[in-house]
RNA sequence: GGUGACGUGACCGAGUGGCUAGGUAGAGGUCUGCAAAACCUCCUACAGCGGUUCGAAUCCGCUCGUCACCUCCA
């Protein structure tokens, strides 16, 4: 399959032509939520973007899984190992199964990502579901010398891990330098041989709630491993690209190509690594710690002391869009607001292509090749942008650049035929792809019905009171067409759906 | 402290050794009953100071500033 496309890859640290393990196969997974609370705005760029880059992949003919799992277990508050999950710990706090709380926040997801326009994983296997997984993959890694029991927990051995491997690859770090970097910081940490390690596996205490069975007792997996087991699981040991916000680039993503490189396969997990830079508030991240976060359901409700208004989903989806991933993008209300005039821009554009017809009795210009290769070039252009590295701001200024020609067209039937017919119809169709099927963007119906039937029916009213009967019926008819009945009532009218 | 990023016009935000980013806002114009939309024109910026170069916002150095990761975080 032959095309340019090239993605940054964290893992190389520059930009390399994508080519897939086993073409026309492409294998990507992205860390998805942990599901124990709202996710904010922050949580829905990765999902957002590497939706995109799922579209784009499946636009450029290749057949994509696409695996997002769902944490629901494990993940330890704070940095002791003291700690209880986050999970458990709600789900005592509101006296509920913690299985509930999950599924709760795994809905209010679900229901987020459908309104981002993010299509759905292939699989979206969960942590809880994969626990036979993890274990046999701590087998692995036990059994190849690279972890260590303690106390019914398992721990990875870094330093070891480290002597035949490179641990700290991904991320660009020393072991010996994190290991002068962490001294004061041992706290509860007495059972690992090297503050490096990490749990694999984590002894549940009896407060515990969520717990399984396993070779060293009951417990609970440890906050890394999930995703390499899933992955592996369902994308093979190597696979093409796994995705993450920055943020997790380490020690999260470190650990899992940690781990598989010492269980099984000695790949990297994946080839590319993919991560998407994080949203600022005022300059700062959006995080649940700092507590600058706007969560999804307040930017669309424009509940938040940041905003003055409502934003839909599609606002939010052109917005994180009009950015390219690696950036930071700051959110601001004044930001959210151009956003929000651009992206209606570019659904006003989706009509306007319909409309693009030569007037009777103009005639098409005989050379049209100026004026082809004119739009043909700002179609090349906004594909240029998406290959390099799905830079989707670049696209969007080409998509911008094509909707001024195609307005132009329309206001200026003259230079429409300029142009040939071939060429137009690939400009207008791209325009519609682009807009559409790979960038996720869908028009989101503005008017209220009721309140546009509710104007209906006060013309009804006045031409009624004006005997202009003529107009009556005509309306009356209109709405029928519709399945509305209009009801003239004693106490004025009314109208019920025609049954 | 260690490591790594970044500083673009009123705001957001691309990009790049020489060629218009784009959106929003603002000004003028065309169109229009008025308006809106659309189109045209304008506002032509790259933290500061040096250096390399025929030429740098783009490369190098220094200074200032901001941020991220090193701990749960997308």
């Amino acid at each position: 399959m032959q095309h340019p496309l090239s993605l940054y890859n964290t893992l190389t640290r520059r930009k390399d032509p994508f080519v897939p393990v086993h073409e026309p196969f492409v294998g990507m997974y992205l860390c998805g939520p942990t599901v124990y609370s709202e996710a904010h705005v922050g949580n829905a760029r990765g999902p957002v973007v590497f939706d995109v880059l799922a579209r784009y992949l499946r636009h450029l003919g290749y057949t994509v899984r696409y695996v997002r799992n769902i944490t629901d277990v494990g993940h330890l508050e704070g940095d002791t190992d003291e700690g209880e999950d986050k999970i458990s710990k709600m789900a005592r706090a509101r006296q509920l199964e913690p299985m509930q709380v999950a599924e709760s926040y795994a809905n209010r997801y679900h229901r987020h990502m459908e309104v981002l326009g993010c299509t759905p994983p292939d699989i979206e296997p969960r942590a809880s579901g994969h626990i036979t997984e993890q274990i046999g993959m701590i087998e692995e890694i036990m059994a190849n010398g690279f972890a260590y029991e303690v106390n019914g927990s398992v721990y990875f051995d870094v330093p070891a891990y480290n002597q035949q491997h490179n641990y700290g690859k991904l991320s660009g770090r020393v072991v010996e330098e994190l290991l002068s970097g962490t001294r004061d910081n041992l706290a509860g940490q007495d059972e690992k041989r090297s503050p490096l390690d990490f749990a694999l596996w984590k002894r549940a205490d009896e407060r515990h709630l969520m717990r399984w069975p396993s070779p060293w007792g009951e417990g609970f997996p440890g906050w890394h491993l999930e995703c390499s087991a899933m992955g592996r699981k369902y994308l093979g040991a190597e696979f093409d690209i796994h995705g993450g916000g920055l943020d997790l680039m380490f020690p999260h993503h470190e650990c899992e190509i940690a781990q598989s490189q010492a269980s099984h396969s000695h790949t990297d997990e994946a080839r590319v690594w993919f991560h998407n830079n994080m949203i600022t508030v005022n300059g700062q991240k959006m995080s649940k710690s700092v507590g600058n976060f706007i969560t999804i359901s307040q930017l669309f409700a424009g509940d938040h002391a940041l905003l003055t208004q409502a934003y839909s989903p599609m606002t939010a989806r052109f917005f994180l869009l009009q950015a390219h991933y690696r950036s930071t993008v700051d959110i601001t209300d004044d930001a959210l607001q151009a956003a929000a005039k651009g992206y209606r821009k570019l659904m006003n554009g989706l009509r306007q292509i319909t409309r693009l017809n030569l007037p009777e009795g103009t005639e098409r210009a005989a050379d049209t090749a100026a004026a082809d290769a004119e739009l043909r070039k700002l179609v090349a252009d906004c594909y240029v942008g998406l290959n390099d590295d799905l830079n989707t701001a670049r696209a969007i200024a080409g998509l911008f650049n094509l909707l001024r020609k195609f307005n132009g067209y329309y206001n200026q039937p003259v230079t429409l035929a300029q142009v040939g017919e071939a060429a137009l119809t690939e400009a207008t169709e791209a325009y519609r792809t682009l807009v559409q099927d790979i960038l996720g963007l869908r028009d989101e119906p503005r008017a209220n019905a009721e309140e546009l039937l509710g104007l209906t029916l006060q013309f009804y009213t006045e031409a009624k009171s004006a005997k202009d009967y003529a107009k009556v019926d005509v309306i009356r008819a209109a709405l029928k067409e519709q399945g509305i009945l209009v009801k003239d009532t004693k106490a004025g009218v009314d109208w019920a759906y025609e049954e």
